[in-house]
DNA sequence: AATAACAACAACCGCCGACGT
DNA sequence: CACGTCGGCGGTTGTTGTTAT
């Protein structure tokens, strides 16, 4: 049995609306909010319109403190890392950003974003016009299945690799270091140490000499010649943490990748060149699916062994701790030098315990 | 100037999960 | 448990203004 129809469809007016409509709906839900029933909304307004029409209406264009247009480079930077991260999750992103609407970003994302930072492959067609090569256009054959092109996962795959590894100095990307991954404090004593980890010839493949240079890679290197100021207050303690053991890099070199939602989404060390692209495009979709809860990584705390620490329960120790002072960042940043194996006080080696990323910390 | 193509934005559609009966 | 209703969400289409030919 087919699902019952929210409102009469022949009665109800579709398409733009008219200023006047804009007015009833703004002043009865100003005056009375919405009543906790969309559907019945219009009847008391007076409105002939579906109850989801009116939704929509009040909240992507009506409801107050709303921003259009005129996204920054620090909204660009956002929703750019956050869809690497979680993809289509057009909610969930405009969470991040006050006074936008997820109908905002997603066309925002849409229309101009993705090609800005994806770039325009262009062609010419018949006519010897120049056309973007979008889904839209493809004038020399049928239309790609749906499921070649409308693939979050292979934009995020090709953000990805852009972000990481295919600098490209004709990109916008590229230059526009206000796009680069943020560096997050505990990320960039993890990219540190992973540097320090790495063999010489690892790490001069992302010299700028060696024409492989990795954006995130070169933020990194900057971050690794000041000093750690950077506070950690914006991160809510409540946030969720996404964390990710990723089979595409040589783990036995770098240390555990963490990707906090909102904040940074990067990962450094050396990609075997062997991967294919459906491992690869796998691999972000785990970075989106493995998520744990507080409840989860206390669990994982709470089975440490010895003196073996796993990356979870470091970052349960983090995010039990991270309630943005100084303080607490201090001394979660000396517990990390304490409890992760280069010392950089003394320099004393580290004891690795393979590819699982836990480590025997030395005892202080 | 006319037209086609494109870009940007607004709105709709249908699916899905939560919730109440 | 089954069913119906609703709100939320993401994909898609429709509309309008702009640009290129």
């Amino acid at each position: 049995m087919g699902r019952a129809p929210c409102c009469d469809k022949a009665n109800v007016k579709k398409g733009p609306w008219a200023p006047d409509e804009d007015a009833k709906l703004k002043a009865y839900i100003e005056k009375y909010g919405t009543g906790g029933n969309w559907i019945a909304l219009p009847h008391k307004v007076g409105l002939k319109r579906c109850g989801k029409s009116c939704r929509l209406r009040w909240l992507n264009y009506l409801r107050p403190n709303l921003k259009h247009g005129g996204f920054t480079e620090e909204e660009d930077n956002i929703i750019c890392s956050l869809y690497i991260s979680i993809g289509s999750r057009w909610s969930i992103i405009a969470a991040q950003l006050p006074g936008r609407t997820d109908n905002d970003i997603k066309n925002y994302w849409n229309t101009r974003l993705k090609k800005k930072l994806l770039g325009r492959r262009k062609q010419s067609n018949a006519k010897g016009r120049i056309v973007v090569n979008s889904e839209a256009n493809w004038p020399d054959k049928d239309p790609p299945q749906a499921s070649e092109l409308s693939n979050s996962a292979l934009e995020r795959l090709q953000l990805h690799m852009q972000f990481q590894y295919l600098p490209n100095p004709l990109s916008y990307f590229y230059n526009n270091p206000a796009l680069w991954s943020k560096i997050h404090p505990l990320l960039q004593e993890n990219m540190v140490q992973s540097l320090r980890f790495m063999p010489q010839h690892a790490v001069d493949l992302y010299t700028p000499e060696h024409g492989s240079r990795s954006p995130a890679l070169a933020s990194c290197q900057r971050a690794f010649q000041q000093p750690i100021s950077e506070k950690i207050g914006n991160l809510d303690p409540q946030v969720e943490l996404g964390t990710y053991s990723d089979p595409m890099y040589d783990n036995s070199r770098s240390l555990a990748t963490v990707a906090i939602s909102g904040i940074s989404s990067c990962s450094v060390g050396p990609t075997p060149i062997n991967y294919t692209s459906d491992m690869i495009t796998s691999n972000i979709d785990q970075l989106s699916d493995t998520r744990y809860t507080a409840a989860e990584l206390e669990n994982m705390a709470n089975s440490r062994i010895g003196g073996v620490m796993s990356k979870e329960e470091l970052e349960f120790d983090y995010f039990k701790s991270s309630n943005g002072s100084d303080e607490c960042f201090n001394r979660w940043s000396k517990d990390f030098h304490m409890r992760y194996p280069l010392n950089p006080l003394d320099g004393s080696a580290v004891q690795h315990k393979g590819i699982e990323t836990s480590y025997e910390y030395n005892q202080p």
